[in-house]
DNA sequence: GCGAACAGAACGTCCGGTCTGTATGTTGCG
DNA sequence: CGCAACATACAGACCGGACGTTCTGTTCGC
């Protein structure tokens, strides 16, 4: 029975437990969203104690403001990755708006979104977010520039086919959110497709 | 200094108080969200007792689910009477779009919304509200219909214009969520105007 | 030893639900 | 018609639980 003392530095203990914490924060509010999300639910989740989690982050505010700040990391990683492997020329456009639709189209969205709605009635967490969700959309814009080829991109009625495209995915992914376990197989990309090409 | 003894049936009574109840839930979710619509804030903002709030409405749920109630209701009187006055033929199109934006564009999808939110992670509501979005959702489909034209209803490509415009409008309803001062002269009528006579 | 990482008890607040008590309509019976 | 019995609308105190925060004590790396 020799006990393993496994020897870590301090950076590397903070690190692990605060990692630990913020992806349970993003599980959490994924699985029982904002008003579910409280410390202890976070704490038991990470598997950490109080003490810990309050020495991380002070307040709850403090917590979920660190987790926005991964969630939006993760999705502008996301963004950069996502354009490298694709076809060129004609073929680009279908997987290219697949891709793009990948953004909206799983947890990290939902967890977004809750975060986003309460938001909207607390002032701290909406000064924080904008920012994010700039920087977000500029991304996405860049993304959708790289993807639908730069032709597309001066033309003027471009731009009327990247607002569209993108709030219409964005209000498709919040129908979504209602019927979690609905088909992913609708029509959704074919109208995508259709738009995008009748506007090129 | 005498006394007027306004002597109203029971039927009246009971119909003011739960009705000023039911409009302090929907301001409170507008103002506050969901989390900050607590049951000692309605009571507050609609003047009534404690004692007042629980006998209509014993729980919380059921004060959430009556409040969704009237807010479909409001919904649906608005997207049935929004049709009566517009023009015909081609010049139908334009304030036709305006139109059902303004279903989007108000309190009542923000008071929505909340609920749309809260009901992802409570199975309770979100049963209750499915069937509701269900028949809003025929509902506007049938406005667009009238709204759009017969003949563009019947167009295969309708189907492609119906969802991107619903959709794209959801969608872009939540982006003013979070900036509820932002100007609303935005592009976006000109969008989907340009969207649905594309495909037309 | 000194500070950072962590553990866990304790506290104050707020929220939803319940309970008892009171006033005001409504109804049935003579 | 008149009054008693009842039902409904409302008032407000109370309770148990949950949540975020604060505090004190302990371990571990430097």
């Amino acid at each position: 029975m020799t006990q393993v003392v496994v020897r870590r530095t301090q950076a590397e203990r903070s690190a692990t437990t605060r990692a630990a914490v913020l992806r349970a924060t993003i599980d959490a509010l994924v699985e029982l969203g904002h008003a579910g999300t409280t410390t202890a639910e976070v704490q038991a989740r990470a598997g950490v104690s109080r003490g810990a989690l309050t020495h991380h982050f002070p307040s709850k505010a403090a917590l979920l403001l660190a987790a926005m700040d991964v969630l939006y990391g993760e999705f502008s990683t996301d963004v950069r990755t996502a354009a490298a492997d694709l076809p060129t020329g004609r073929a680009r456009l279908r997987p290219a708006i697949a891709l793009i639709w990948g953004r909206f189209d799983g947890p990290l969205f939902t967890a977004a979104m809750e975060l986003w709605v309460a938001a909207r009635t607390d002032p701290e967490l909406r000064a924080a977010l904008l920012p994010y969700e700039r920087r977000l959309g500029a991304q996405l814009r860049g993304l959708c520039r790289d993807v639908l080829g730069a032709d597309l991109a001066d033309h003027p009625r471009a731009e009327t086919a990247y607002q569209l495209l993108l709030t219409s995915m964005r209000g498709q992914a919040m129908a979504y959110v209602l019927q979690p376990d609905a088909p992913r197989e609708g029509p959704h990309l074919d109208h995508w497709y259709a738009m995008v090409e009748a506007f090129a």
